[in-house]
DNA sequence: TTTTAAAGTGTTATTTTTACACAATAATAT
DNA sequence: ATATTATTGTGTAAAAATAACACTTTAAAA
């Protein structure tokens, strides 16, 4: 067993090393980090975009995703929570997804100096997240087409993450978070077609789904239509989560 | 065409913006940047990874991944440079390629205080790249069973940098930056084996890399075995850069 | 009752993937 | 020279996944 003196010197020991530890991260040189949430939503048969209004005045004709600085000050925040914080504030919304893509560090990317920001990517459906009524500088714009209207290096980060979207909802049934919670199954190919932006077999699509076999059928019919309604499904996220199988990989 | 007073308030009513601008910015809080490299190889029909011995006094028997700050002072180190400069710094190399693949930022993953890091992955043949002959504090090691030798998060950053290589290698001809410039298909069935953790059929494994059609036969045969000698390929990159079905996307 | 527009449904051909076994060859040992 | 050894090189058939394709059914609206 050791005696006191010896713990004592260990501790010493131990707390230097974590000064010096310390002092060499003091001597990096620090730079502000801010994230933007890229939020896809689904409406009208169209991939959208949320943008709002750059609050900064220099792009104040322009649009920008929704950021803020990282509280990196703090101990307390992980780049994860700075996300959900930060989308929380500018949109109200607590229930959504978030998922890093990739970090932008261009060293002229921002005007008022070198600020490295973390993408962050999510996707939801428009009808079921209200948007807080106070933020009217809040909108949904299409994502085919997005031009010039975009502030800092925003349209690079967007091309990214709808890159980066249209592999993972391939991998990963994202999609359903973009309906209403009962669809046709025509909504769910329109949804497809329109993010992967291509045509796809009606016959082929649906054999597709059901094999997969986390389509519950509700009984219901879709109301509203001119013609025939479609049977109205739900997506099985219980049996989903559970399953081994998971996803079949879809790749029209 | 306007009068020189407006031009003048017109260019000080930006500079006053700008000012905002980087007031706004020089709010944020500041947070150091490093970079960490996990540079994968292949040697000896085993998938390593390149470390380097901890300089921390607190990490004095951990291995770490090769990183440093990155410059975030200057206006002139772009992230993907930061990540290069690193590298070829930490090992002399100058002549392999690097993604960017996350970005961590647990408020606790540093002893030292906020660090954030963004860790950039290569793959690179360990035979064609010397090491600085100094460094001998440089060490590959076995990917699999690699434990808790290792300093800050680098374990979790080097699994996922994993995850991110064996999705990668199947939908991108990496592999054959590990492999010498000729090479049997016998060598090129290990690497794949071993990256991806399974076992493959001879012949069809033949077969999906002859339907690539980016192999060119040199006409010689390897040396050395006390068998019957493979025959030696190259790998067309050539071709490969300006076909346009790029990779059938190998799917094992 | 008719019209309209989309829903729902099956089969066949093609392609891709998997499974599987034996002859040919160069080097080495005898 | 010959036999031994270890690995290369090769083809085919079954199974699974994908792609192509057209007519009948249905509810709503006219």
């Amino acid at each position: 067993m050791k005696n006191e003196s010896v713990l004592t010197e260990e501790i010493q020991v131990k707390s230097s090393v974590i000064n010096d530890t310390k002092k060499l991260v003091d001597s990096y040189p620090r730079v502000p980090i801010t994230v933007d949430c890229v939020v896809f939503g689904f409406d009208e048969n169209e991939l959208k975009v949320l943008l709002i209004r750059s609050d900064l005045e220099i792009y104040k004709d322009k649009w920008s995703l929704l950021g803020d600085f990282a509280d990196v000050a703090g101990e307390a925040e992980d780049l994860d929570a700075a996300a959900y914080r930060i989308l929380k504030h500018r949109t109200g919304m607590d229930d959504v997804f978030l998922e890093q893509v990739k970090t932008f560090g261009h060293p002229n990317r921002h005007p008022g100096g070198r600020v490295i920001t973390i993408a962050y990517c999510s996707l939801l459906n428009i009808k079921h997240h209200q948007l807080k009524v106070m933020d009217n500088e809040l909108h949904w714009h299409s994502v085919q087409g997005l031009g010039d209207e975009l502030a800092f290096d925003h349209k690079i980060i967007i091309d990214e993450c709808y890159d980066w979207l249209k592999k993972r909802i391939l991998e990963h049934p994202l999609g359903f978070n973009l309906l209403p919670e009962k669809f046709s199954l025509r909504e769910l190919q329109n949804l497809y077609e329109s993010i992967l932006n291509v045509k796809m077999d009606r016959r082929n699509f649906r054999k597709k789904f059901f094999a997969m076999d986390f389509l519950i059928d509700t009984g219901e019919l879709e109301g509203d239509v001119p013609h025939r309604p479609g049977k109205l499904y739900q997506f099985n996220f219980q049996k989903y989560n559970h399953s081994k199988k998971k996803w079949n990989g879809i790749d029209f």
